[in-house]
DNA sequence: CATGCAGTACGATGAAACTCGTACAAGCGA
DNA sequence: TCGCTTGTACGAGTTTCATCGTACTGCATG
């Protein structure tokens, strides 16, 4: 059906489907601050389409990383595919731009305070 | 300082200023279903300016509407002011707009999903 | 096959936050 | 002045969520 992503890859895990994705989960899910951060290096920093958890530089204990992973999958902001041994993880941006026109230029553009 | 209100009217309640806006704080305030109706139907409803609590005829005891309308004031999406009896509420649109351009247009473009 | 690595699953803990009842303050009108 | 209305303050009960330690799975590589 989803015929938009290229062939070969691995199958994405479990995700909502487009139609199914709501604006109060995918605005609740981006108000974390680490996860606001996630999105935002996605949408900024990667050349290429996948990161591996690692990729983030985020000092945290890997079970935290792994529950706002899920949360950001869970709420259908980014998808994630397992290669060998790393689970990589890109935003799906063309179904939040289908859904939510503006949503993720928003965030892009958004200057985080600074941090001393 | 800030002369873009017109005169004449009552002081808003404590509010945070346009520079300490801050995105996570307005997206969570913004995933709450109850208070993403009240915003939508503030920016799609409200031909005149100021609107009280029970205009938006919420099924819930008034404990719970102050708490929600405490809770959208606090995080800078609405601005009330004091009418004799009444406490009237109205977005901050140009504000929003400033700091956060496109998220306004987004929730009110967006099509909440049936309800039976 | 043994080691090491990426990541999950589970569970406990603590902090928010939603919901709401009750009691109270303040303004307006008869 | 006596209600009636609008909304707050406070507090309790419940739920949700973030954080993280520990144990475990699965895969790759030597």
């Amino acid at each position: 059906m989803s015929a938009t992503e290229p062939e070969g890859l691995p199958e994405p895990l479990p995700e909502p489907a487009v139609e199914e994705l709501r604006l109060e989960t995918v605005l609740g899910a981006l108000s974390d601050p680490l996860r606001l951060r996630i999105v935002r290096k996605l949408l900024l920093e990667s050349e290429a389409f996948d990161h591996s958890c690692g990729w983030f530089g985020l000092d945290r204990p890997k079970s935290s990383l792994t529950h706002h992973f899920k949360a950001l999958r869970e709420a259908g902001i980014t998808r994630q595919r397992q290669y060998g041994l790393e689970r990589r993880s890109h935003v799906r941006v063309t179904d939040l731009d289908t859904r939510f026109p503006g949503l993720l230029d928003l965030v892009a553009a958004w200057t985080p305070p600074n941090k001393p």
